[in-house]
DNA sequence: CGCGTTTGACCGGCGC
DNA sequence: GCGCCGGTCAAACGCG
């Protein structure tokens, strides 16, 4: 199934695959892997490390006060370190999940009173203001059919120049829907050994599935990444079932099925972007039936998480359908777009699409410096600031993987934490050994990156 | 020979 | 009703 990769399309004898988390120029920084558990995992293992010295210590002075109670003692208090620490822990994860909920009242607050002074053009192109030069927010819905097709593929061809150069780091668009999280976002969560941060993610999950199930529709996450590779490897098995030759474009559009089950729904479409043929558009639909390897299980919470983040900020303080009707309307006409840069509300498309744009991540460790001052007051609200520690420096640009921009820009949000740290920490239970299985893109995976690259990004649920 | 891709046929939705 | 179009099916084909 990937030895056609070449032949779908023409241009490129080379890398008979791109991989979601490769760097483009797998060169120079070493540590790459986007790891936000192993982070974790140090962290644990560090601290239990410390105990045991901590047990030794007291052991071996309670030996020499020979007083068996002596050892009870030292060990009880060990254990009450132990659970205060533990306490102090999901405490902490309280708080934050409390400060969450309250930054994302006043960002819908911000949202609301930004929005009305400042709408732009009513075809629904928005140039965000915090964005600074280079950044733009651009609606691509190429992939999708709507009523407004003609507009949308005005809109597209004025707005494909992004394809050029520097154009959006990383725009994430979405249309207004109902709902995120069909059923089981991720599988493969649902069994994992569960820690009580397990029990408040679930509990979110839960919420996110009681809206879900309003839905009729599925979500499409639509992932556009600037490679030569006919195809990305996400971590999922495809199976090609269709080629078109899509109306606007030269170019023609690959349908997948995922195969890793049988009765998996999910389907992808990949299509380069007419403008620019080193685009890939990537865009999924449907919900896993099956648990994810490591590497899709990050793409698909990512994506499900971040598209959670923008319906979740887009219904805040207000009923799921009023307002999800009312995002509609206004983001057709540019109104609802989120002040953040990476992401923006269309609703041109009767599918819900969220749309991953990373056509240029070399940007980013700006353009989330730029996010991360306009949204400084939702930062603040974050203890440790979730955490997306880029480099000392930030490697050379084009140096980061997709998936390290997508998830550094999006976690910088708030919400977005809250939302990936309950994907992410369903994902805490799954072995190491798991990861090697990710051989992603599945057996063809030639080019390319064996492991999950790594990434200096880390994730602190705390 | 099994499995996955290729590719033209087919189907349903939508606009005219 | 007709044609267009996106999406899917499935027989033929190719590869290991
Ligand atoms: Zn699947």
């Amino acid at each position: 199934m990937y030895n056609n990769i070449s032949q779908d399309h023409l241009m490129d004898p080379k890398p008979p695959e791109m991989t979601f988390f490769r760097l483009e120029s797998a060169d120079t920084t070493p540590i790459r892997e986007l790891d936000f558990f192993s982070g974790h995992n140090r962290h644990r293992e560090a601290t239990a490390a410390a105990v045991a010295v901590d047990d030794e210590n007291s052991s071996s002075s309670a030996l020499g006060s020979s007083g068996t109670t002596n050892i009870d003692l030292i060990m009880l208090q060990d254990e009450l370190k132990l659970v205060k620490e533990e306490n102090w822990r999901l405490r902490s994860m309280l708080d934050q999940l409390r400060r969450n909920y309250t930054a994302l009242q006043t960002q819908f607050q911000v949202i609301h009173q930004r929005d009305h002074p400042r709408q732009e053009h009513k075809d629904g192109k928005i140039i965000s203001s915090v964005a600074g030069p280079g950044l733009q927010l651009l609606d691509h819905q190429f992939m999708e059919p709507g009523p407004s097709g003609l507009k949308r593929k005005i809109r597209s061809s004025r707005y494909t120049e992004d394809d050029g150069e520097q154009s959006s780091p990383l725009n994430l668009t979405t249309s207004t829907t109902p709902t995120i999280f069909p059923s089981h976002p991720t599988d493969c969560s649902a069994d994992q050994p569960s820690s009580s941060m397990e029990e408040k993610t679930k509990a979110i999950k839960e919420d996110a599935n009681a809206d879900t199930e309003l839905s009729y529709r599925k979500t499409r996450v639509s992932v556009r990444a600037r490679s030569d590779a006919p195809m990305i490897s996400d971590g999922c098995q495809w199976r090609k079932y269709g080629q078109k030759m899509a109306k606007g474009n030269p170019c023609p559009r690959a349908y997948y099925r995922c195969t890793m089950s049988n009765d998996c729904p999910v389907r992808k479409q990949v299509q380069r972007c007419s403008n620019d043929k080193s685009v890939l558009v990537t865009t999924y639909e449907g919900i896993h039936k099956h648990p994810l390897p490591p590497a899709a299980t990050v793409m698909a919470n990512t994506t499900t998480a971040a598209a959670a983040m923008l319906l979740s900020g887009s219904t805040t303080g207000n009923t799921h359908h009023s307002s999800s009707s009312l995002m509609a309307s206004a983001s057709g006409t540019g109104l609802m777009h989120m002040h953040y840069p990476f992401a923006s509300l269309s609703a041109l498309t009767p599918i819900p699409t969220v749309t991953l744009d990373l056509t240029n991540p070399s940007d980013t460790p700006y353009s989330l410096q730029h996010q991360l001052s306009s949204l400084s007051t939702c930062n603040l609200f974050l203890p440790q600031p979730s955490l997306i520690q880029f480099g000392p420096q930030p490697p050379p640009p084009q140096s980061s993987s997709v998936m390290e921009t997508v998830t550094a820009a999006i976690a910088t949000h708030p919400n977005f934490t809250t939302a990936l740290a309950a994907a992410i920490s369903s994902m805490m239970g799954v072995t190491s050994g798991f990861a090697n299985g990710e051989g992603g893109g599945g057996t063809a995976k030639s080019s390319g990156s064996p492991r999950l690259a790594k990434s200096c990004t880390t994730f602190s649920v705390n």
